[in-house]
DNA sequence: CGCTCGCTTGAAAAATATCAAAATCTGTGG
DNA sequence: CCACAGATTTTGATATTTTTCAAGCGAGCG
């Protein structure tokens, strides 16, 4: 368990264009606010595999990773995977948009949605970095559908594990390997092609000897330059 | 031009399940928050495709539609279609993540964002608000997420054409025609395939008389049960 | 009138989806 | 520690679909 402090969002920072730590990730809340949300929050755990919430149901509790990661779904297709230090379980007009499940063991806290509202109707400060955190998730989605539109597996693929190499940077994790905690099936949805697709993508990249696979979850970069030349 | 009283944030209302005009979007400004961000707001117009502001550069202003369309482009890949109610110019780190080019004439409320910051700083309400217009966006951007994971151009061009529709009702237009104010390769470069493959996708349905196209702007759904049934 | 730009159509090439089956991994219990 | 059952992933062959490249159409405009 990483925070045992109270709930942590993190993000990048959206302005200030000469940054030094470009794309490093901060705290977002402050002491006092963590504490704040830690008394209505609670840890709840989930398996591998079961279901925090259904798409559709109404929406009672917003979550805040703490460790493992989930996969969010809107109709069968995942919409998202979430980290450590990120937030889920906003909802549109009080139903949750998604669906969502434990990808791994995960922990997590759990708020009443009612409660949060009445915390951020007091709170100018989380308002604010409540908003970071949004542009930040809609950067993602965006980044999400530029990759979804590419027309070649292997370039979702590498698009893919770019992403993850990034995300993985800015949570501060070592990036000799990339780490996907996910399974391939879930990766496929993410990218939009068929399970057998991805297969065969990484099989070309790995016969090509742009990346090499240790084992399902850890991937090297070997030539970088042809890796990134794939993107075009 | 729709309103001379200063910028407009419309969005559908994130909480209350029960809420009886399902998927009405309303005005989320108060008039005094309006009239705020009026005195800090300009008026300005863009040619048809005449470019907004590009990917990259400094972001020294926000924006809000007043009238036209316009279009945001990630990587040369549109991730999004920018209507009246609509706010755009959002940063990373500082500088704009997309490029935006207006679709049709354009009229729009520019507001440097430094002023933007300071008002929300000192104002809960609008950062509620705000809140609740990027849920939105980021509903959005999942839906596109799970257009683009379509397999087949004629699925993603039906759900894109009831996308349209759906935002179309919420902004309170006529629905019996839809209305594409956009040209065909941006709707393209949207659905992540080519023009050829959008050109045939809308004759494929308009040969099995799914749909009729008045002009290359209005569509019209006329068996409404295979229309559905498309998206599967 | 002739032009360009946006869109449509056609034919061949390339890529992915689909279906079926083999291989590998994981967790469990002996 | 090993063996087994179920789940996950890889591989193979074929069917579909889309991309690509090239050419034709048509509306709007100087």
């Amino acid at each position: 368990m990483k925070q045992a402090t109270g709930p942590a969002i993190y993000s990048v920072h959206p302005w200030d264009p000469g940054n030094p730590e470009k794309g490093a990730r901060h705290q977002l809340l402050s002491e006092d606010e963590r504490a704040k949300l830690a008394k209505i929050a609670q840890i709840v755990r989930f398996a591998k595999g079961q279901e925090i919430y259904a798409e559709g149901s109404v929406a009672q509790s917003a979550f805040n990773v703490i460790d493992g990661v989930v996969v969010a779904y809107n109709a069968e297709h995942v919409v998202s995977f979430l980290h450590p230090g990120d937030l889920f379980g906003l909802s549109e007009e009080g139903r949750y948009a998604s669906t969502t499940r434990a990808a791994t063991p995960v922990t997590a806290y759990k708020m009443p949605l009612a409660a949060v509202r009445r915390i951020l109707a007091n709170n100018a400060d989380l308002d604010v970095n409540l908003i970071i955190k949004l542009c930040e998730e809609l950067r993602l989605a965006q980044r999400h559908a530029v990759l979804l539109a590419q027309k070649k597996a292997a370039t979702k693929l590498t698009m893919f594990l770019g992403l993850q190499e990034h995300l993985q940077a800015a949570r501060g994790e070592p990036i000799s390997e990339i780490h996907l905690q996910m399974d391939r099936s879930s990766v496929a949805a993410y990218l939009g092609i068929t399970l057998e697709a991805l297969s065969r993508a990484f099989r070309s990249l790995t016969s090509k000897k742009l990346i090499s696979v240790r084992d399902r979850q850890h991937i090297t970069v070997l030539d970088r330059e042809a890796f990134n030349r794939v993107q075009a």
